[in-house]
DNA sequence: AGTTTATGTCAGCCTTGTTGACTTTCCAAG
DNA sequence: CTTGGAAAGTCAACAAGGCTGACATAAACT
C-alpha cells in the first residue's frame, strides 16, 4: 500500500501525492481520452469536405499567422516538406489557400487563406472552440490556468517557442 | 479591441476573460503542442522495436486491465477490430501479449502481457511518466488538479466512463 | 561563379485507419 | 437439438498521412 513515487526518492514528504505512479498514469490516460474528444468534432466536419487532420492543422496555423512561409509552417508542424506539400497543394488547388511569391525574397511563398478557406477555418475552429469553451466553463478559471500550465510544461522546449510566440499573456490580470 | 467571447452573449461580465476566443485558441494550440510532446518519448522507443503508437496503446490498456477482452479493448481504443487485430497479432507473434481463451465464455480472448511485454510496457510508460512527472512537478498540485478537470470535461461522455472506471479518486485528500 | 536556401515534385515505402465479405466457435433461446 | 446471433478472427482492398531519397529550379548570398 501507500504511494509509489517512482524515480526520485522522496522522504515521505506530504504534498507530493500528485506524483504517484497512479496519478501519473491517470494523467496519461486523461491526455489520451481528451485528445480524442478534442479532435472528434473537427474530424467529423473535415470528413464532409474530404479533408483530414493534416489539412486542419495547415489551415489553423495559416489563419493564425497569415503570410507565413512554408518553412515556418514546417517547423511548427514538425513534418517533412513532402508531407506538408501534398496537403498544401490540394488546399491551393481547391481554392482555400493562396500561395504568394515573396516580395523581398522571391524564393519564399507566403500563405494566406482565401475567403473560402477562412470560411472552413471558422467552421472548424468554432466546433473546436465550442467544446473547449464548455470544458473551460465547467472546470472554471482556476482549472484553466492549471490546464495551460501543465500542458506548457509538457511541450518540447522548441515547440514552446511557437506556442508562446503569440498571445504570450503571462498574468491573467489578477 | 476588448474581448470577443464568441457564441453566447454575455453582458460584460468581469470574470469570464478565460473564455475569449483568443484564450480558447491558446488552449487549442496548447493541446496540439503538448500532445506532440506527450507522445514523443514513447514514439522514439517504439521505433527501435519496429512498433507504432497503436502497439503502445494496446500494451498500455492490457497492462492496466490484465485479462481484458478484445471487445473491451475495442470500445476503449475506438478503432475497428481489423485494425486492432493486426496490431494484436504482431504482439502475440512477437511474444509480448498472450491471448487466452475464455473459461466461462470460450469465444472471448483474454489478453495478458508476457514478461517480455511487461518489460516493454515499463520502458514506454517510464519514459512517458518521466515527462508527465516533470510537468506536474513544475506546474504544482493546483495546476495538476485543473489540468485533469479540464481534460475530463473535454472527453466524450462515453470515454469518460473508461477514464473514471479506475482510480476514481474524487478528492485528492485535502 | 559557386554555394546555399526555399520550395516543389516524383517515386516508393510504412503504419494505421477504413469497409466489406466470409468463417469459425459457441452461448443461449426456442 | 437446432438455430440465431454474438464474439472473434481472417482476407482483400483501399486511403490518409507520415517517411526517405533523389532531383529541379529559382533566388539569394559569398
Amino acid at each position: 500500500m501507500g504511494e509509489r513515487t517512482s524515480g526520485a526518492v522522496m522522504g515521505r514528504s506530504e504534498s507530493l501525492l500528485f506524483l504517484t505512479d497512479d496519478q501519473l498514469r491517470r494523467g496519461i490516460e486523461a491526455m489520451f481520452f481528451a485528445y480524442r474528444g478534442f479532435t472528434a468534432d473537427p474530424d467529423r466536419i473535415l470528413q464532409e469536405y474530404g479533408y483530414g487532420r493534416a489539412h486542419h492543422r495547415a489551415i489553423h496555423f495559416i489563419n493564425r499567422s497569415p503570410g507565413t512561409t512554408v518553412n515556418n509552417l514546417l517547423s511548427i508542424l514538425g513534418v517533412t516538406k513532402q508531407s506538408l506539400n501534398r496537403v498544401l497543394r490540394t488546399l491551393v488547388e481547391d481554392g482555400l489557400v493562396e500561395s504568394r511569391v515573396g516580395v523581398r525574397d522571391k524564393r519564399e511563398r507566403h500563405l494566406h487563406l482565401t475567403p473560402k478557406g477562412a470560411a472552413l477555418e471558422r467552421e472548424l475552429s468554432e466546433a473546436q472552440r465550442n467544446r473547449m469553451r464548455a470544458a473551460f466553463r465547467n472546470a472554471g478559471p482556476e482549472a484553466v490556468a492549471g490546464f495551460r500550465a501543465v500542458l506548457e510544461q509538457m511541450m518540447d522546449a522548441d515547440m514552446r517557442r511557437h506556442y508562446l510566440d503569440n498571445g504570450e499573456g503571462g498574468d491573467t490580470g489578477t
